[in-house]
DNA sequence: ATTCCAGTTGAGAATCTTTGCAACTGACGC
DNA sequence: GCGTCAGTTGCAAAGATTCTCAACTGGAAT
């Protein structure tokens, strides 16, 4: 369901409990997705980063926004001509609406469909690793 | 608009009535997408390009990807972990799921699930124009 | 058939992203 | 604290995709 507090998710807490580990990067690279309001891409992560720590490689942005990325941590947003750029989610697992008009972003979650993707997957012989469900969609009754 | 016919289309016709130019390298890579039950990408698709004409480059596979998505002859599936795959327009809609090990797709169907999406979109206040809903999964009962 | 030119191409550079690998280190148990 | 080792990193290289641009060409007009 939606999240609709407005406090810093616990990132840290959230890999821990994934299994992953928190390394001086990762935090760092948190930090600045969490406090940042625009919408930066990787080199741009990869030069704030910098300024805190000049070992930081660019290497370890992208590998980080993919592992952010497939945790549901950040939204990656490709729009056309040039690099994908991101933004920080919330920690809990959802899927997105895209209003193709506006570009907006809804967040939604439906154990029914994430019950049947689990079904499909094994009566096909498979156990779901991760997916990925967008919706893009116009808002009904618009004036025209 | 949407065509219910289920013959082959004919891309030549609809390039011409765009005012695009039918070229060879654009031929050939038409023929190869008309006549291909798979979802190659640029670079399978280019070498199969270059066996019935080597001067083809793989640039040109690329534009006229772009080309061909735009007009919505194709589609572009931007699987997570791999370059892009592409298939005809023409068929009847379908989900895929990704084995992560090999990277086959399986294309799969759920009239359950694509009544979910509706719902939820129309809850939402949105009319569904399009989804991807894709599955990246790993065989049940491998080597234990 | 010849001319003409905007659309298209191939080649390579540029841009963006992932990957292979040896070195390093966080988390856990002692 | 110390040892251990799978997870992680930085770097270089590869991979994927787009772009630049001079040369070429489809197809319309003559
Ligand atoms: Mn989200
Ligand atoms: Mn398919
Ligand atoms: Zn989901
Ligand atoms: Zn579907």
């Amino acid at each position: 369901m939606k999240n609709i507090m407005n406090q810093k998710p616990d990132y840290e807490k959230e890999l821990r409990n994934a299994g992953i580990r928190i390394t001086r990067p990762r935090r760092i690279i948190l930090d600045i997705l969490t406090s940042t309001e625009d919408h930066p891409d990787a080199m741009k992560i990869f030069h704030r980063a910098s300024e805190i720590d000049d070992s930081i490689s660019l290497s370890t942005v992208y590998r980080t926004m993919n592992l952010l990325e497939e945790m549901g941590a950040i939204h990656r947003h490709a729009f056309s001509g040039g690099p994908s750029r991101f933004e920080q989610a919330h920690g809990e697992h959802h899927d997105h609406l895209i209003d193709i008009d506006t570009g907006a972003v809804i967040e939604f979650k439906s154990e029914k469909i994430e019950q049947l993707q689990e079904e499909i997957a094994r009566s096909l012989g498979y156990d779901i690793v991760h997916h990925r469900l967008e919706l893009y969609a116009r808002k009904i009754n618009r004036s025209s």
